[in-house]
DNA sequence: GCCAACGTTGGC
DNA sequence: GCCAACGTTGGC
């Protein structure tokens, strides 16, 4: 069953410029220290989507991930508790997706990223997948590439 | 094992 | 800059 995810970052921190300049090898997703994104991140497998939303200033969804490398140990985590996983950016969303526009949308007030706002890595249903491409402008489902 | 104190995240 | 949510730490 191919799953659907959401990764949180500041763009201060890491941006999806900086992802895009990555290319398709793709990068490390590192840093995560919570156990339920741990656990998220667990369940990751390669050729899995997700979606990509700048937090803190930017506070959208902008772009689509790949998971390219299936979880192993978080190299920056000394304790060797966390995990990490390799992604490449597939596609931008033609239109970012902004916090207040799936506030404002109904069939999306159960995301978790309303629910858990705090929560890094996040489950995304493919129901709430479909309805996000569409409202960034993408009618492929972020699948065209 | 409980819980207060504290630190971090992230929206506003 | 403020504050709510929430995870972690440490004293008891």
């Amino acid at each position: 069953m191919m799953a659907y995810w959401l990764l949180k970052s500041e763009p201060d921190a890491w941006s999806w410029d900086q992802q895009v300049r990555k290319g398709a090898k793709g990068e490390p997703w590192t840093g995560v220290r919570n156990h339920s994104a741990k656990q998220n991140l667990m369940k990751m497998k390669t050729g899995e989507r997700a979606f990509f939303y700048h937090s803190g200033v930017g506070r959208a969804i902008v772009g689509i991930l790949e998971v390219v490398r299936a979880p192993y140990p978080d190299p920056t985590d000394p304790t060797a508790t966390f995990v990490a996983v390799d992604v490449r950016a597939v596609e931008p969303l033609p239109k970012p997706v902004a916090l207040a526009d799936i506030k404002a949308e109904p069939r999306l007030a159960e995301m978790a990223l309303l629910k858990h706002s705090r929560l890094s890595v996040q489950p995304v249903t493919a129901a709430q997948w479909k309805l996000i491409c569409r409202m960034g402008g993408l009618n492929g489902g972020g699948s065209r590439l």
